[in-house]
DNA sequence: CATTGTCGATTACGGGTGTAAACAACAAAT
DNA sequence: ATTTGTTGTTTACACCCGTAATCGACAATG
């Protein structure tokens, strides 16, 4: 069964659990209590839309569950950035790049480590 | 007056008239529904929407309406692949584009392309 | 035991999205 | 002049999203 995309709220929500896991929800939502502000009602209920979305699986431990993540953090990254490559730049990354590099978006580091790491790729 | 975000279906609509305009709803419709398979009427809620957004402005021609875009393509796909790039790589656009070698997402021209305009960023 | 706290599950609710159908006004055709 | 078609506008409606509040069950505490 294919994995359903996650929203970005749930992407917060499953980011801890890929650094750590298992996790209870309370566990979770201290984590990104932070950068959110989320109560734990909120956190819970993004948490069980991530279970409903085969995202994310638990398992009992006495009362409370224990979060696991199911897809890969990579596998998501890679998928999203696809669907907006495939988009907005027919499937081409270099359009990307130099859309970013007009704008300014590229630091001067982020430059070299592209460069560094295409070279590497070639045989 | 800040340009709200567009819709993957939205954005579908308005790229017709970025190849061209001024267009009328039936042109528009004409021109996605090969791709898409929409009806007028869809297309034109989505136009609606993208009026009621400030991203597409229309001029009546009689009885019917000229559209043409009020957002540039470049700072659409600028926008989104910054939101992308924040979200899923810190900020920086190596980690995306190492991911996307890994995957043998990248096309031998792709990678030139890249490496070429980055050479020509350097002074 | 009775109260209080804590779990996950259920329900809520306004806003956005995809996908139109219905409607009212007007023009074209008969 | 009446019918028919075409315009944009209004309304629809189910599903997703953000953000919880409420509920019923069980556990801990007094």
């Amino acid at each position: 069964m294919a994995v359903e995309r996650i929203s970005e709220s749930e992407y917060a929500v499953i980011t801890p659990l890929w650094e750590e896991s298992p996790l209870t929800a309370v566990e979770i939502a201290d984590r990104v209590a932070d950068a959110q502000g989320w109560t734990l009602q909120t956190v819970k209920t993004l948490l069980s839309r991530l279970v409903n979305k085969g995202a994310v699986a638990f398992e009992a431990q006495g009362r409370r569950y224990l979060y696991r993540p199911l897809i890969e953090r990579d596998d998501h990254a890679v998928a999203e950035s696809r669907r907006l490559i495939d988009r907005l730049f027919a499937g081409k990354v270099s359009p990307l790049v130099a859309h970013l590099a007009e704008r300014d978006v590229l630091s001067k580091e982020d430059i070299a480590a592209i460069e560094a790491l295409l070279k590497d790729l070639r045989p």
